[in-house]
DNA sequence: TGGTTTGTTGCAGC
DNA sequence: AGCTGCAACAAACC
């Protein structure tokens, strides 16, 4: 489910209960829910992998994790985390987190970092990640206050398409080799979005869950938990270039910023 | 068949 | 104090 192409696809399917009030909150939940009841759908909103409801005094953050999922007008046999009932249908959100956020949805998060988002900003990651030269690649793709969206699919196949080792520091890529990191992540971010909706999306994998690199033919790496984000990663150690050599950190020296 | 995982948080222990 | 590793969530997928 989760990654931010498929919360954008939520977003999408919910729309019909854009202002609409909210007749009914149930479910298991910690939150107060019967505080939702009376407000009405401002608007559906997402950030990176967060889908964002936004009522009229306060707002509700959705976040799927890895085994979260959601019906619209039809129930699983397990209970819900939280059962919005509307005039003309019911949405129900299964085994995720639930949070309030209060205040202007513009004020809490940094829209700029949103992969999938209007305000997305290659130039503001660029200068995040110029900042943090001792960053893994393969974390960086995997830090969402950099790439908001992005999982671990799109790591693997961002570091794939770009031929960039996922253990290459952020400092020693070179200038255009960075920006077309940056740029790659939001281009193959909309093609995870075309061909999700396709049914297509495995399909056109080129490094994630492979064992072979469709370029070289030889095997792929697959690396049970790489980096600090330590997950799994398949890549080519012939064909994606490694900038940099993160094992090189003198003992003596400062601590390292990332 | 059953181990693995498109993710994040909080907490225990060191 | 700040790190690391684990549990929790609970289901589709190979």
């Amino acid at each position: 489910m989760p990654e931010g192409p498929s919360i954008v696809i939520l977003r999408e399917e919910v729309a019909a209960f854009t202002g609409k009030a909210v007749e009914r909150a149930e479910g298991n939940s910690k939150l107060d829910k019967s505080r939702l009841v009376g407000q009405t759908v401002q608007s559906f909103r997402s950030w990176g992998k967060h889908f964002l409801i936004e009522l009229d005094d306060v707002s509700l953050r959705i976040h799927l994790l890895l085994f979260g999922s959601y019906r619209i007008n039809e129930r699983k046999q397990s209970s819900p985390r939280l059962s919005l009932g509307f005039a003309n249908g019911e949405l129900n959100f299964y085994a995720c987190s639930v949070q309030f956020i209060e205040g202007p949805l513009d004020e809490a998060y940094e829209w700029s970092a949103d992969v999938m988002g209007d305000a997305w900003d290659s130039r503001a990651v660029l200068k995040k990640l110029r900042a943090r030269p001792r960053l893994l690649a393969c974390d960086a793709l995997l830090d969402q206050t950099l790439f908001s969206g992005s999982g671990n699919i799109i790591k693997n196949e961002v570091l794939f398409r770009t031929r960039i080792h996922p253990l290459s520091l952020i400092g020693e890529l070179p200038a255009a080799k960075l920006r077309e990191l940056a740029k790659e992540v939001r281009v193959y971010s909309f093609d995870f979005l075309r061909w999700k909706r396709e049914g297509k999306l495995k399909a056109n994998w080129l490094a994630h869950t492979k064992t072979t690199c469709p370029r070289c033919k030889i095997p792929f790496v697959k690396a049970k938990s790489l980096g600090r984000s330590k997950r799994r990663a398949f890549y080519c150690e012939r064909c994606q270039k490694r900038h940099g050599d993160s094992e090189k950190v003198s003992v003596n020296a400062p601590v390292a910023e990332e």
